[in-house]
DNA sequence: GCGAGTTTGTCAACCGGTTGCCAAATGATG
DNA sequence: CATCATTTGGCAACCGGTTGACAAACTCGC
């Protein structure tokens, strides 16, 4: 019986009536090949005659020939695609790791799906949820993800962390005591013998760590530090701290963050509490804008973007071992730095007593 | 011949030394139904037997089942992912549009790809080449690209550009000249006689739009105003610009963008040009940042997450008609508004004489 | 000129769903 | 109880690539 090949018969058929995209069946019979001949070409230069390669790049070119990812993914699994899960897209912080991360993956040929969870740990569970099957790996950002939740995620994909430390995880992690040091160091000098700091949300391990690296530097300079917190991490979570801070009688504030020191800083100015000489205002991140306001702000600064592009270089580096040579060194802590800028100066004689 | 399924039964038990996701096969073993009949109880809600469907459901649950995005995309060309973007992802225009477009994605149950162009045109279409595939419709918010290579990529897929306007592809815009008006109105109400525009880019839409407007407002108010540019929309755009603006004698300056208006107000600040007494200085969009400046910046507010949000929805509204009742309204334009703050005072007397 | 070793390209299964078609089962009706 | 209409669910093709196995064609040495 003749059974030939009816069914790839009407394909073509149905094909030639043109509107949607090219196939490798196109270009074979366009080339007189068969498929898995246009494929091998494709994807494995070199395993096919020259000729008939050359003949078929040709081919694929007067089509206009795009690789269907989709179908490609279906018999590898391999996307080529990576997920960026970030708890608040407009904060700026992310923007650097975002920006990185894009860099990276585009350079790689990769795509980013990005997400946002809103700062729901609920929705950030969905979402990676929904997205797993499709990526490849997943950079977690500002998870809002119990330990216990990322370490099953990690059990199924190729997870990398950024700003927290989960054991069997890879996480990009800050230097924070290098930024801290120089702050405290800066203030020391400036002749502050109080420190106070407004911390971020109490399940935030990156305000941890900077309370302890603060906690382990004052003494050290000869200064007294108190914790004032939690608090959310926003512009309305430092003003919220303002009181508590000048009834600490502190000279000098350190916040969580930009936004946090920001709001600190505003609302100072609008009690006539001058700044830096009766109090001196320092943050975290070197935020876009952080240079904007008056005084600008003093920072420790992270390199949010590099932070973003080792996130998906060790990615890619586990997805697809030949890509790079050079491997990411993902034990080196990212340098922090203090940025001095003029909301930290010398304390007026009798400041914060 | 009993020929019955052996590349089933191999199937079966290649899966089921675990590992990879559970499939709608795994489910049908489970539930003792066809593979077809576990993919309709999934996918229509009351095709299937009441008494069936809760059956596959259960052994859905128990295995933990997740549908398979890529494989259902390949037989069905929907994707259930959309495309935005945009030219430069640390631009804080951006931020507001990518939360926008990425709650309005997420609700719908969609993924968003986010691709930046890094201002280059022709990065930017190698991203939306490759990522064509994968996606049900785009959102363009700052495009490189020519009018003809919009048009043609709309040609293949559903394309909703923000912030330009292109006959026929869906433009989300802004009200312009609502918030120009207020800005003019202002101005003149403040007391200044003349005004100075610094553009933006030759090539963006928004910013010949802007002079456009303020050109038709200005005599309005009698009031008479001179174009300063083009250049980049950046704060080194701003600060490249005060050389003529001081030259060009006027006690007003509007910039293209609040990342203009801020070099701007710093140079100026810098070079001991009072602002606003001897220069009022004046942005658009309002962006993260622009009220942080001493003095904070008065600007024309464009609801950026809006746009985001309406961008995708409209997009969602062609792609899957059935999803929303309630047709996005796409005519009705952005309305803008003005947010006024201490960069906009009354001109000294004698300023800019 | 012939057998061994390589290269080249074809066949067909496969990834995991979706869906048109149809037969069996069920239910309604006379 | 027979007949016809309606559900219900199975079969198999299909989406567009990839890849292991293998046969045909080609190369080479003796």
């Amino acid at each position: 019986m003749s059974d030939q090949q009816p069914e790839r018969v009407a394909r073509e058929s149905k094909r030639s009536r043109g509107g949607s995209a090219p196939t490798i069946y196109d270009i074979a019979k366009l080339a007189g090949v068969n498929p898995s001949t246009v494929s091998r070409a494709l994807s494995q230069p070199g395993r096919i005659n020259v000729k008939t390669e050359e003949r078929i790049q040709a081919a694929a070119k007067e089509l206009n020939y795009r690789v269907n990812p989709i179908a490609r993914a279906l018999p590898t699994g391999r996307t080529n695609t990576l997920g960026l899960f970030v708890a608040d897209i407009t904060n700026p912080v992310i923007f650097g790791i975002v920006r990185g991360a894009e860099r990276a993956a585009a350079d790689a040929g990769y795509t980013l799906v990005v997400a946002e969870s809103q700062e729901s740990g609920e929705r950030e569970a969905t979402a990676i949820e929904r997205v797993m099957p499709s990526v490849d790996g997943l950079v977690l950002a500002t998870s809002r993800l119990a330990d216990t939740q990322i370490k099953q995620i990690a059990a199924r994909k190729p997870v990398v962390v950024i700003n927290r430390e989960l054991e069997g995880v890879t996480g990009i992690l800050p230097d924070v005591e290098r930024g801290v040091d120089q702050l405290v160091a800066h203030l020391a000098e400036l002749g502050h013998r109080s420190i106070a700091y407004v911390s971020g949300p109490e399940t935030s391990w990156v305000s941890r760590r900077r309370w302890e690296a603060l906690l382990a530097a004052a003494p050290k300079r000869g200064m007294t530090i108190v914790e004032i917190g939690p608090g959310v991490p926003t512009l309305d979570g430092g003003t919220a701290a303002i009181s508590r801070v000048i009834a600490s009688g502190v000279t000098a504030v350190v916040a969580f963050n930009d936004l946090m020191a920001i709001g600190l800083l505003r609302v100072a100015l609008e009690r006539g509490i001058a700044v830096p000489s009766q109090l001196s205002i320092a943050g975290f991140d070197d935020i876009f804008g952080s240079d904007f306001t008056a005084p600008a702000l003093t920072t420790v600064r992270a390199p949010l973007i590099e932070a973003g592009e080792r996130a998906v270089r060790h990615l890619l580096s586990r997805v697809s071992p030949q890509s790079d040579d050079r491997r990411v060194d993902v034990e080196a802590l990212l340098p922090t730095e203090l940025v001095v800028r003029g909301s930290t100066g010398h304390p007026l004689p009798g400041a914060g007593d």
